[in-house]
DNA sequence: AAGGCTTGGTCCGGTACCGTACCCAACACC
DNA sequence: GGTGTTGGGTACGGTACCGGACCAAGCCTT
């Protein structure tokens, strides 16, 4: 019997107890593996998702194989948001990039309730610009951050969504998610374990001093994080 | 007294009769020149817009200056948007590009038209998330592709909007939207104009061959405009 | 304990793009 | 017709990052 108050998820916690009730009884719980395919690019989008544990890659590929990330969520958003927009499908992958677990919802029945509440629809609305603006904020610093601020807002944003100091990532995942060179992102990893920013082991990344990583994520972090306390709540 | 079969923007002219008729009455005709401020940063929306002619950039701006375009518009869709998502306000500036005129409405009036017909609101949200594509895309080529790529595809999503195989543009304005180099700009535009697919005057683009443009942008290109077919109808 | 696989460190030459600057051509304005 | 302004061509050294490759260290399996 699930409660609200012990929910993880933000968007879960913040809707009102009426609309959490809507919800509820089609809150499906399901263990979400490392690499877990949650939206197959141009494919019918068969459920949507609310992880309570764990953090989402939604990544962009271009025809010729190269990829990236254009967004990440985990406990504080959800998943395959275009349903909400109108549209079953969407041209991105997303899969799970540190594993963990959550909540999944058929589309259909997702559809119908955000139709019957104009507040629980607001809600996952709001989520979704939010996440736009992530987005942006990626194409932003796609085309103007050297990589060791761009690998320095990755560690943040990881951070805020599992709230724990470490987690298991490899240089290689790393590199396909920044769009760069495997080796580059190793260089970027020395530059701030030199700094004593984080510390990385095999396939693990430890975060020591989250402040000075802030700073040195520069003008990288910060705008998406503002916009979901603005318009969600906080963290 | 408008006439929908005589509008050029696409939302517009997609929309149901019914829908247009609901809209009417509240489109005000506006001339938007040239540099002509559509939404401010972090500033209340009062309109939004439809444009008929001209293009706008959507750029998002880093707190040390450096800003780049995350997204542009002109007849295939509409200005503030996150209006839509429930955001009375957007980190992101939006200007005209290219000047031209349209058509704005109240903020509060549309909204109060997209809460009375589900299906305005329906085609509205469908182009919300053409546009999220679009921005992703930005994201993507920002990210992994050679400058004169990403010129390709700015001026292919520019004739697309304006229809003319011509238009005005600096080499100035062009490095502060693909967030280079002005003159990485300039080497760039002299790669595609050796290759006779586009010929540069003073402030002035022309399109000489965009079947080969196409495929000069390469994977750059096309994953939004076949969201936009998929889910609006054709250009 | 041995072998295989995954992950990460390092090195090579190469190049795309940078910051800055200077100058000239085109156009605009009296 | 002269002058100021804007836009574009070009050049220089510098650097961030690339593609590719090789090897060592860590971990997993049996």
């Amino acid at each position: 019997m699930l409660d609200q108050a012990t929910i993880r998820n933000r968007l879960l916690a913040y809707i009102s107890p009426s609309d959490f009730e809507l919800l509820r009884p089609h809150l499906q719980p399901i263990t979400l593996d490392r690499d877990y395919v949650l939206v197959k690019p141009n494919e019918p989008i068969e459920h949507v998702y609310f992880v309570e544990y764990g953090m989402v890659s939604v990544v962009a590929e271009k025809a010729d194989g190269r990829s990236i990330e254009v967004g990440v969520y985990g406990r504080d958003g959800m998943g395959a948001t275009t349903v909400l927009l109108g549209s079953d499908q969407s041209p991105h992958h997303q899969y799970m990039q540190i594993g963990g677990s959550g909540f999944q919802v058929p589309t259909a029945v997702f559809l119908e309730l955000v139709e019957q509440s104009r507040t629980l629809r607001n809600m996952m609305l709001r989520y979704v610009h939010v996440f736009m603006t992530q987005t942006a904020q990626s194409a932003l610093v796609n085309g103007s951050s050297v990589i060791e601020e761009r690998l320095a807002r990755w560690v943040l944003m990881c951070q805020d969504r599992l709230d724990a100091m470490e987690f298991p990532i490899t240089h290689d995942f790393l590199s396909m998610m920044l769009g760069v060179r495997r080796s580059s992102v190793t260089d970027a990893i020395h530059i701030l374990e030199g700094d004593l920013l984080i510390r990385a082991r095999r396939g693990n990344i430890e975060i020591l001093d989250r402040d000075r990583l802030v700073r040195a994520a520069g003008a990288s972090y910060g705008v998406p994080e503002a916009e979901f306390r603005r318009l969600i709540g906080p963290m």
